[in-house]
DNA sequence: AAAGATAATATCGTGTGCGATATATTGTTA
DNA sequence: TAACAATATATCGCACACGATATTATCTTT
């Protein structure tokens, strides 16, 4: 019997599941928005920064490409975003919002800050461990990101 | 533009983040084992306590059946566990490591610690940050789980 | 004990993630 | 400048996750 082999000693597992359970979350107010919370990131990268390169996405969410194309993808058919070639760079695929998709950030401040505050009501931790968490969880992602 | 709805001020975000990096920090060894690292969440379950049914071992991994069910036939696959329906219940699928399963053990205890304390040797935080961590994320996990 | 409710598991469809590979374009170098 | 390397994106295959639904067995209630 091995302790370092036990789940309850492991960080990973407890990381798998509280991203899990977090991101369903955020599910009741992203099915009103019509979207997953994947195609969600996708649109807050494209809120601070409208017409990307799918690598500039790729690279600001931490995913390769082969994930993020398929997402772009579907949300492409959702009429949420457009691509199109670039101009100087004919390999690349500029997206960007249509008007659907520049709507949805009003739509998601009306929805989503107030649904997770509700949940996270009952949730001990206070502002400065969430701040603390984050800079730890930064830390994590910069140790093992490639 | 909503401070709310940066990428940088999302806790959610970097829980999905630094689960998929850690996760994949896990790979070249599981690769080593011919594993997955759900797969391996499921051996862990079942090494601490062997011949359990379906519905334990997805409550133990906060999954649900739907998801444990084709791991576990891929697994079986695999040659690592077996599954016999229940005497007493016969809706039961009762789910036990083969010899290869248990055998398993002692090989993911001579490759993962090591593997992952190599990894994590550049990683700034000290043991108790990782303690303090694990609670917090228990506190999430406890507010979101249903 | 027959009928309906409940429980355990499985199946199906969709959307990620990601390794491996392909394709098209651009940059570099002999 | 023709050949070759590098880059940007896409395609393919497989393994999760999970909502919705189906199937089989047990429990409960009349």
């Amino acid at each position: 019997m091995h302790a370092e082999l036990q789940l309850d000693n492991q960080v990973c597992f407890r990381l798998y599941t509280a991203a899990r359970l977090v991101t369903q979350a955020y599910t009741p107010m992203l099915t009103e928005l019509g979207i997953t919370y994947p195609q969600y990131l996708v649109l807050m990268v494209l809120w601070e920064k409208d017409c990307q390169p799918v690598n500039d996405i790729a690279h600001r969410l931490m995913l390769e490409t082969n994930t993020v194309t398929p997402l772009l993808q579907r949300m492409e058919k959702l009429g949420i975003i457009s691509r199109k070639r670039g101009e100087q760079d004919k390999r690349q695929h500029i997206v960007s919002l249509t008007a659907k998709g520049r709507e949805m950030e009003q739509r998601a401040y009306d929805l989503i800050p107030t649904g997770m505050s509700e949940q996270l009501a009952s949730c001990p931790l206070k502002l400065e461990d969430y701040q603390r968490l984050v800079q730890e969880l930064d830390s994590i992602i910069n140790t093992f990101k490639k």
